[in-house]
Parts: C-alpha cells; structure tokens; sequence
DNA sequence: TTTTGAGTTGTTCGA
DNA sequence: GTCGAACAACTCAAA
C-alpha cells in the first residue's frame, strides 16, 4: 500500500476544480479531512450564521465525496497538531490544501512547512502576482482591476476526480452533529433554511438561476426588491464553486465580473496587511470621535431605527442571514455616519450574522464607508437613508416585506413616516412609537455632526 | 525624481 | 423640476 495523501479542505468545500483534492487523488490513496479549529483570535471565530452553513456544507461535501468512493473525516483541534498527528497515526507525509490568505491561515501555513502542498483556487489570481509597475500590492482598486484583467480568463475549472482511492486505515472522526453547529432553542435558523440551499448542489443552481437573468444585472443591481445579484457570495465564501468556475459559468457582463475582482482585490488588502479588520487602515482615523451608543447600535442591529430602509435591511440580514449589498452600503452608512458608532462594531455583527462572512471583504466593505479604508468613500458621502429608499425602492416592496407594520402606508410615505400626515397614518394603522419607532436621530443634525467629526480628524 | 490624472456605489444648495 | 458646482485634500499608479 502506498502511503496516503491528505487533503485538508478549509473554505473550499467542493470536489470539482478543487486542486488540492486533484493531486492528491492523482498521487495515491486519499484521507480527506475537515478540522474545525478556533485558530482564529476569539472576535474572529466563526460567526453562528456561518456555522450554520458551515453544517449543511460538510454535509453535502460529505456526500459528493462518496459518489467518488471517499469519505470525509472530521476532527475537531489545533489544526496544525491535528494533522501532524493524522499524519503520524497514518503514515501520510504530504497534506495538500489550497492556499489561504487570513493571518491565521498564513501562520498555520507557515507551520506545516515542507508537509504541506499549496494549490492555488480561492482568488481568480494569486496575490503575489497582483503587483504595480514597481512591486507593491494595489492600493486602489481600478488599477488593480486593470492588471487582473491582464491575467483573465482565469484557466477552465477542472472536472472533479474519476475515483477516489480512500486509504483503508484512518483514525475515528467526529460526527458531524456532535459539533452543535445547528441552533437549538430556539432555532433561529428555520428562515434562513427558506432561503438557501448550502453545497456544491445549491451552488451551481444558484449560478444557473443567475444566468438567467445576468443580462439584466447591471441595472437590476441596485433594486433591493428584485432577484437582480447573483446571490453566490456565501457559496463562494465556502467556496463550494470556485470563483473560476463563476467566472467561466456567467455571461461576460463586466459590472459583475467587476464584483468578482473585488473579492480578490479584498483578499490582497488583507494579505497585504494582516491587522486590516481590526484597525483602521488610515491610521489618523484612530483618534475619530466614536461615540458609545448601546442603545442606538442595538436598534441598528435588530432594525428599530425608524428608518424603513435601514430596519429593512437589518431584518433582512437578521432573517436570512444575508442583506442586498446596495442595503449594506446604506444601513453601514447609518451606523458609521448618522450614528457615528465605530464601524467595527457593525463589523463585529456583520460576521455574526451574515451566511457570506468573510474576514477581507467585510472589513474592506466596512473600512470604505467609514473613510478609513485604503480606496475610500469621501468623507463626505453620507447616505440620506430616505433619498436612498426613495430611489432604490421607490415603490416601497422592500420595506413592505421586512417592515410589515408599515405595509399600508403609500408610497409616497414609505420611506418617512414621520412625515405622514396624521389620518394617513391612522388610515395605514401606524402610530409612531407604538406600532414602529420614532427615528432615533434626525437625519440633517446628525449628518451635520459627522461632517464637523470628519473635518476635526483631517485638523489633527 | 517629478508630474499628471484619477479615485465603486452621494447629497445639498442655489441658479 | 433640472442642472452644475461644491463638498478637501491626499495618495496612488504610471509615465
């Protein structure tokens, strides 16, 4: 028997264009391992959302690996231990994987050293590749867009392994539902479970569905209400379709091949430097005046502003674990700007929250809006959370589906109802306070405020 | 080394 | 209602 190959899946939980499992499979007998690990610092773990996927995503893994003979080992543990010691309890001297860029990652790397082989597969170009006339990585995301395209197409997606040779002799793993990664009492996941379909399986049908209406995505895009974005994010997080396997499987439409690039350029950010979701990437952001406000951050997050895009949008995410990105610029914007809470709290409960969460591009979202961000927003766009609804939503189908107490009000009030006159709101059964808030701040003041706090930044 | 042009996603104000 | 200007200054990337 010759000795076993390991193939240690990560955020890659797929079997086709995976090519880790390829030449691994290519090499000789097969161990194919999932290591749930807390090698992330604490605030970083992973978020009870993504756990959620994270489930139903082993699941379908370990399934498509039977159809080709494999089995799936789950061990819980330090990673780097945990394979060092499969691979001393097994004989196996090769683990291959595909390279990953979160600091934890890279140390772990670091760690295996000559046992571990790194393929290549979860960005459409390596980072190191991705470099300006004079050898630094892109700070500015249109140049870097420019030269990824340099080295696009990304090469075909390779089909997954004919057969699986399992080596015969592995240790015990864990069951999959020992690990509680499901939520029980209560299980807040049952309309999150409505909305996806986690797997290679759900994937690829969420991309087919897409296609269907691709052509349209460049205006369709920006309306929260439609089917208009590919909706592929926490697929691709999980990395159950590779973002080659996207790139070749949508029509050419640059806007959203665009976004794709914007995975990648997150992953060089964060590459480039480490500490990037954690500390503000323009340092002289570290003295902005964030204010301390429980209460207001809390009824951000459970969608109690006042602001119906706002509250939509934060009821979406809450429910599906997923929000339309035209909302997450608008409701980060209200946290950042009207609110001026610290953007990493709105970070923090991103990561909790959402199915998608991942530790670049959150940050790099979060880090644009609130300026400090290597490519940002200028100081002075600041959303006006009623205007944004007005033209985004302007028939008000958005807000009616997450804030249904609002649902009888027209159009013409949807989007601020403390404007509405008083029988227009009987009329519609609202009553300001009771049956949905108050704004918590008004809008003009605080969007005052956050231009007097961003002016002091640039004084000191 | 210096110069030049550009930088995801907006809003308000006043003519 | 529509339109252009102002809202800053700085850093990045390439020539």
């Amino acid at each position: 028997m010759s000795t076993p190959h390991i193939v240690w899946f990560r955020q890659d939980l797929r079997v086709s264009d995976q090519a880790a499992l390829a030449a691994a499979a290519a090499a000789g007998p097969v161990i194919p391992v999932y290591i749930l690990d807390d090698a992330a610092p604490e605030h970083w773990r992973m978020g009870a959302a993504s756990r959620w996927w994270l489930h139903h995503s082993l699941a379908s893994l370990s399934k498509a690996l039977e159809k080709y003979g494999g089995t799936l080992l789950l061990l819980k543990g330090d990673a780097v231990a945990t394979l060092k010691n499969l691979m001393a309890a097994t004989g196996a001297t090769t683990v291959h994987a595909l390279e990953h860029f979160e600091p934890w990652a890279q140390r772990q790397q670091a760690a295996l050293g000559g046992a571990l082989t790194l393929h290549q597969g979860l960005s459409l170009a390596h980072p190191t590749a991705m470099r300006t006339g004079s050898g630094t990585s892109f700070k500015v995301f249109t140049p870097f867009w420019r030269a990824l395209q340099m080295h696009m197409p990304p090469s075909l997606p390779k089909p997954p392994p004919k057969k699986l040779h399992m080596f015969p002799d592995v240790p015990a793993g864990d069951s999959l539902y020992r690990w509680k990664l499901l939520p029980e009492n209560p299980d807040w996941a049952t309309p999150i479970k409505e909305h996806w379909s986690p797997g290679s399986a759900g994937a690829h049908a969420q991309l087919n569905a897409f296609v269907d209406h691709a052509e349209n995505y460049s205006d369709a895009r920006n309306t929260p209400s439609v089917k208009g974005t590919s909706k592929l994010s926490p697929h691709l997080h999980f990395g159950e379709i590779s973002p080659a396997e996207v790139w070749h499987g949508v029509p050419s439409v640059e806007p959203y091949l665009r976004q794709l690039g914007w995975r990648d350029f997150s992953c060089n950010l964060l590459l480039a430097s480490p500490d990037f979701a954690d500390v503000n990437w323009k340092s002289n952001f570290d003295s902005f005046p964030w204010v301390d406000d429980k209460a207001g951050l809390k009824a951000w997050q459970y969608g109690t502003t006042g602001y119906p895009i706002v509250d939509a949008g934060m009821r979406e995410l809450y429910a599906t674990g997923w929000m339309h990105n035209r909302i997450r610029m608008i409701t980060a914007s209200f946290l950042i700007k009207d609110l001026m809470i610290d953007w990493r709290a709105g970070e923090a409960w991103f990561w909790d929250t959402l199915v998608d969460a991942s530790l670049g591009n959150n940050a790099a979202g979060w880090q644009w809006v609130a300026g400090s961000g290597a490519d940002a927003s200028p100081y002075y766009r600041i959303f006006n959370p009623v205007s944004q609804g007005e033209k985004f939503d302007a028939n008000g189908i958005y807000v009616r589906r997450w804030v249904p107490e609002l649902a009888k009000l027209p159009n013409a009030h949807i989007h601020a109802p403390w404007l509405a006159p008083k029988n227009v709101l009987d009329y519609a059964g609202v009553e300001l306070g009771k049956t949905y808030p108050k704004p918590i701040v008004n809008h003009d003041t605080a969007r005052l405020r956050a231009l007097a706090a961003y002016k002091s930044l640039k004084a000191a």
